[in-house]
DNA sequence: CATTATCTTTGGACCGCTCCAAAATTTCAA
DNA sequence: TTGAAATTTTGGAGCGGTCCAAAGATAATG
């Protein structure tokens, strides 16, 4: 029982099929490139020996594995564990292998710092192609990596790396959304809380800007600005606001984690302000909760990630926007006069 | 700039001290082997010229690397993240590198899968040792690796594998605080939702049995199953439970997950049923949620692991049981007789 | 049919490291 | 001082692949 895991190696395969070692790995790497009655008398070998190629010795030799690193920003973020489930379905269908890794660490006071190491390693393994789920912090990190490895970045960080392409959602599109729809129920009295990282967040922020002011609402543009991205920096700063001279009636956040942070404060004050999030994680569906939010298109911009990691061509420093959508729920009430 | 990542090779620094490639490759493996004097004119010289081991030659030389793996059962559970940000805080204390990796995939509906790719890819690389952070189905894919690789299982099956050791919570503890509480707060008719995956579901089970034996409810015993351990599994069992002719006063779930699908299926059809979780989740926390729960005792678990992983000896076939709590929230409520 | 162009296949060097047996050096006891 | 034992250091042979120049086989051309 229990195989030794002696797994056999392309000399054994080539042995077995009455070939060259070489033409084995050919057959492996470009199978266009051999003749036919070869390729199935090695394909055959390989499948009696139950031969699989070494990634490690693959990735030495050419100095370039052949899988894809998935790099996740934050596994506390439901988000990012949604978007990566979308893209690696895809990536399993193809048959292409993968790595996941997270960069993030939360210490004990759930703040969170990034993992230094984790991207060295992983970028130690020589992925063929880099995807990053969600804005990590140190982009100039990116910026050291091998020039030949293409990066996507999925919902993070826009700009600041002209290597990468990014695939997100259209964040103005995104809050004028939520603005329009806070406009609409009455409300004035807006404030956003931002993101902790400059990338996305800076775009919401001035996707708010616009939309309140397009809805003339300039002199009530207010910005709050947040530690950290999850539900304890929501929940602190909607206290902040709760206890000021001026507490909004409506706040919109960066996303839905911020949000349910401020829904928090809002049960614990027992007041009544209206929130949204953003990302529309499974979160924000559940009944306790039932959080407007709005809809990033995650599985659009899963899609457009998986259809840039397949092809081979890479493009870089490419922008590609999903359209949002604005998912209404019981979090955001009309304004009684 | 942008540095063209040649990474200087043993032989480089070998070449810079004055001494063979071997030399540099016992400094960097076993350096208590090298006479003081040579080791230091070594790591000066790699110092220098920033030398740092490749991963992918040592693994496939040695036929093991020198990290670890992680592998992180669902991303979708909080409770794993948690317990995986511990651990890797200590790996990253004393240096020691790790991939961290997901097994399972949710797809379109949101059911899980076990991707089988992601486990054969990470063992690939030779880890040092396996660590698996919750409960993966098919065990026996574990039994199936080869047989000098240390596995700890971390809050998962328990049994099944003789080759582990495992860490988690006692169970039947955990189970005995839950039906002890709610009993003294007036409830009989105590259901238990049970996990998906054997190991550790059916640990809590006979944890529940007996403690309503114990409670002399026997004739109230019920269990039931559930498909998959997220919040929609629990949302569709008490749904059921509800409808049907006996619902219960109170509910002892598998997890978080389950409860907060319990909860929410409560609010919506607007009964009031007392609910209990099952690893003190961040979100168990939240006031929207505010879910009595019980507190595996994660701190311990992690560092147990951490200690575990970072001995030299390893044991294998050993449990170790961190000591669970109960935290109450709202969510459990005197019965109103 | 000879010659050239094109397509396949092959052996060997190499990727950066470990491991091992042998060589070189140091230590120790007689 | 000397030989044996113990400790350090070293070169070379892999680990399992890729890659490339050269060889062989096939197809196309005049």
């Amino acid at each position: 029982m229990n195989s030794p895991i002696k797994r056999p190696t392309i000399r054994e395969v080539a042995a077995e099929a009455g070939v060259s070692k070489s033409l084995v790995s050919l057959v492996f790497s470009s199978p266009q490139s051999v003749s036919e009655k070869r390729r199935n008398k090695v394909l055959k070998a390989a499948e009696k020996l139950g031969y699989a190629p070494n990634f490690l010795a693959r990735s030495l030799a050419a100095d370039s594995g052949t899988f894809i690193a998935i790099l996740v920003a934050d596994l506390h973020n439901p988000l990012f564990a949604e978007i990566a489930d979308q893209i690696r379905i895809r990536l399993e269908k193809e048959g292409r292998y993968y790595f996941i890794t997270s960069a993030m660490i939360r210490n004990q006071a759930g703040l969170p710092f990034l993992d230094k190491q984790t991207l060295k390693s992983i970028i130690d393994l020589r992925p063929e192609s880099l995807l990053v789920i969600g804005s990590i912090p140190k982009i100039e990190l990116l910026e050291s990596l091998p020039k030949k490895l293409p990066i996507i970045i999925a919902s993070g960080i826009p700009t600041g790396i002209s290597r990468a392409s990014t695939v997100r959602t259209n964040e103005e599109i995104g809050l004028r959304l939520v603005v329009d729809h806070l406009v609409e129920f009455g409300h004035k009295n807006i404030v956003h809380l931002a993101g902790s990282k400059p990338g996305v967040a800076k775009d919401r922020i001035s996707g708010y800007e616009k939309a309140m002011r397009e809805n003339g609402l300039e002199s009530f543009i207010r910005v709050v600005n947040s530690k950290s991205d999850d539900e304890n920096s929501g929940y602190e700063e909607m206290w902040k606001l709760i206890k000021s001279d001026n507490p909004p009636t409506a706040i919109a956040c960066f996303n839905d984690l911020h949000a349910i942070g401020a829904q928090a404060a809002t049960i614990e004050a027992g007041i009544e302000i209206s929130i949204v999030g953003y990302d529309n994680t499974y979160l924000s569906g559940l009944n306790q909760i039932n959080l407007t939010s709005v809809d990033p298109g995650n599985r659009e911009i899963a899609d457009k990630c998986a259809d840039l990691l397949l092809q081979d061509d890479f493009v870089q420093n490419k922008l590609h926007f999903a359209t949002p959508t604005l998912v209404t729920r019981a979090s955001t009430k009309r304004i009684s006069k």
